[in-house]
DNA sequence: TCTGGGGTCCTAGGACCC
DNA sequence: TCTGGGGTCCTAGGACCC
């Protein structure tokens, strides 16, 4: 490998990781929630998206289907929570928020996960300043933190990693410049916990005798690159401190954009599926408007359940607009004649999924001069179903396609107040 | 005997992330 | 009875072009 000045100079990121966020989320408004095995269940209150650190112990899997732990959870009192996303956005905001007060440069990587760029800061003080943030962060936020410091972000991820499973480490590791340090790291990491493998290559690399993260470093290159194309190559080269992946502090403009959400009760008439046709057209087109841009192709398809014993269907149709548009009803009738399509009599579905595949700005949309979708009086109709969603609750005005009370969708039975995001969920404050 | 060679574009499929 | 919902990137192979 040629060395670039890129590989020579030398880069400092650290990776901040909330931990068991939205469980964190719940906790920093509810202190009967400490110190007590929780899960939070996604839509639907199906599958589990998070677990407390006791729900762990409790042998509680992640993603895992509810109905399948009942008895786990009743004989050890979990606490089960809906999944209250206004909550969690907003706290990853907050701490976000106090993670930019550190630096400019930081990239959000996911709802509980941000990079930072420590670059400009002296190397000898990255420990004592990973503490800071993580002091900070959870003394604004309540949402406790683990922060990994390291020469590139496969190494960050890893000494984040680290700092989490052992406790003597008080959640914040630091290897910049330390090589001992480092492969330490690397040695107690299991392969299959390296950002970028997954359980497939897991499996391959350890039939190989590669089991740990020092094992993989040393592997021979060529043999990597070829098991793992330049995907593995990467991981390896920044497992030797050689940066491969930047720092993206702006988001990329989004290549797809999607909704599939499944339903409560599965469907068995036409009706029913074309009125969920509209209902996804409709929050399709708000996603897109709210990226301010436009599709110009789009897939629908249909599934039924996965798991079930039932007749199995899956299909697609996907269709090229004349003009690239982020308009509800547009999509919303093109959707539905998909369905109209592909339903088949007989089936009981789960799904119908709306996805744009190319996205076009809004504001620079090639035209046709027959079809005029850009009617002004639709733009401002949208402009106003979504400001009118927004003040008032998704759901307040919608396109009549979807019904009367559009299918069974949503279950939250255990979810907690909107404490930040609504009015009367405040929480109070009692002088005791 | 021996049948070009280099390039682009598209698609399906596989792997991964949170 | 119940099993999420988003995304990204890379590669191989085929079609097609000159």
């Amino acid at each position: 490998m040629i060395a670039t000045v890129e590989h020579i100079r030398k880069f400092i990121f650290a990776l901040v990781d909330c931990k068991n966020f939205y469980v964190s989320c719940e906790r920093a408004f509810n202190s009967r929630l400490w110190k007590k095995p929780v899960i939070v269940l996604g839509n639907n209150d199906g599958i589990i998206i998070a677990r407390s650190d006791e729900a762990k112990q409790l042998g509680i899997p992640m993603g895992f289907p509810v109905f399948l732990v009942r008895k786990i959870i009743k004989d050890n009192d979990v606490i089960v929570k809906s999944a209250n996303f206004p909550l969690y956005f907003n706290m990853r905001d907050r701490v976000r928020g106090i993670l930019s007060e550190f630096t400019p440069h930081l990239e959000k990587y996911s709802i509980d996960e941000c990079f930072l760029d420590l670059t400009a800061f002296p190397p000898d003080q990255l420990d004592s300043y990973g503490r800071q943030i993580k002091e900070m962060v959870e003394r604004c936020t309540g949402i406790p933190v683990q922060v990994g410091i390291a020469e590139t972000k496969c190494l960050a991820k890893l000494a984040n990693k680290v700092a989490k499973k052992k406790p003597e480490l008080k959640g914040v590791l630091s290897v910049y410049g330390n090589l001992r340090w480092r492969e330490r790291a690397l040695e107690v990491t299991d392969v299959g916990d390296l950002w970028g493998v997954g359980p497939a290559y897991a499996t391959m690399l350890k039939s190989n005798g590669i089991n740990n993260a020092l094992q993989f470093r040393d592997a021979p290159e060529h043999w990597v690159q070829k098991k793992m194309t330049i995907m593995g190559a990467r991981i390896q080269a920044e497992l030797k401190a050689i940066k491969c992946h930047s720092l993206s502090e702006l988001p990329e403009p989004k290549k797809m954009i999607g909704t599939a959400a499944g339903v409560g009760v599965l469907m068995e008439t036409l009706e029913e599926m074309l009125q969920e046709a509209a209902a996804r057209a409709e929050e399709e087109g708000w996603k897109l408007r709210k990226e301010n841009v436009c599709a110009k192709e789009m897939v629908v398809w249909v599934s039924t359940n996965p798991f079930s014993a039932d007749p199995k269907h899956n299909d697609a149709r996907e269709f090229t607009l004349p003009v690239a548009t982020n308009n509800t009803s547009v999509i919303a009738k093109l959707a539905q004649a998909c369905v109209k399509e592909m339903y088949k009599n007989g089936h009981r579905y789960k799904r119908v999924g709306v996805h744009a595949l190319t996205l076009e700005p809004a504001n620079c949309v090639q035209g046709d001069i027959f079809v005029d979708y850009e009617d002004p009086k639709k733009v401002t109709l949208m402009r106003v179903m979504d400001q009118l969603n927004q003040e008032r609750g998704t759901g307040t005005v919608r396109i009549a396609a979807t019904g009367p009370t559009g299918v069974s969708r949503t279950l939250f039975q255990n979810q907690s107040p909107h404490y930040t995001s609504r009015w009367s969920d405040l929480p109070i404050a009692r002088a005791c």
